[in-house]
DNA sequence: TTTAGTGTATTAGTATTCTAGTACAATATT
DNA sequence: AATATTGTACTAGAATACTAATACACTAAA
């Protein structure tokens, strides 16, 4: 299980903050498919906040299709997400994708420079 | 000159709307380094939207070192670059690069897809 | 220097977002 | 069946975001 921090100086809403920390178990691999999360009380208990943000976090992963919650049992990674996630992963890429070439081209770069300063 | 279209039932700022569209319009090569946008009343008269709405967006946009403004003259794509030198070009697409993979790594990418979705 | 044209700053009203309090509903355990 | 544990729904207050109205400041041209 990983360990969830809030920062009330981010600037970053408490259940965005939670969702980023979860997206990133997942992607490092610390949280793995299938595993259960703190229930929405545990954790809103431990964090120190209303149990509605937490559940809101939860929701929008739920959504993402990230989660998979039970009412009365609890909520765990889910399952599918690697099967799912291949639209979204490549949505995913072509968004960061996009704002990259975007910052870069306003600096005259060409997409053959970033190739090359990516193949370093 | 691009032309700015808003949609009031996107669900979107308008502000934020015009960054995109101005952001489209630099990576598809339809705006031009050092060319003049619309004035902030000129586009916000076509637009029917408040003035501040649009220097909103043109300010965030300077703070992304996309635009530059200069009081009483206008808007412009930023043309930073070509005042940079070869060593500062080299500097600015590594930091650059840089940023874009480690948001790119944090959600599981390799260098490879990266590589691959520029191709595109 | 005056004037027209440009972006900026201040203020305010409205809408939306965020968080919390509290009650409800489903499931698992005893 | 009763109780504990889990997530959900509804409501409301505070904070923030969005947009607009209006006045101010800088620059270029007449």
């Amino acid at each position: 299980m990983i360990k969830f921090v809030l920062d009330p100086k981010a600037g970053i809403p408490y259940y965005r903050q939670i969702i980023d920390q979860i997206k990133f178990g997942i992607a490092s691999g610390r949280l793995k498919v299938g595993e259960q999360l703190p229930t929405v009380r545990g954790l809103a208990v431990d964090l120190k906040v209303n149990l509605n943000t937490v559940s809101k976090a939860y929701k929008e992963l739920e959504i993402q299709q990230v989660l998979e919650t039970q009412q009365g049992t609890g909520t765990f990674i889910n399952r599918t997400v690697i099967e799912l996630s291949d639209k979204e992963r490549k949505q995913k890429l072509q968004a960061i994708t996009q704002e990259f070439t975007t910052i870069a081209f306003s600096y005259g770069f060409t997409k053959e420079d970033l190739i090359n300063e990516l193949k370093n």
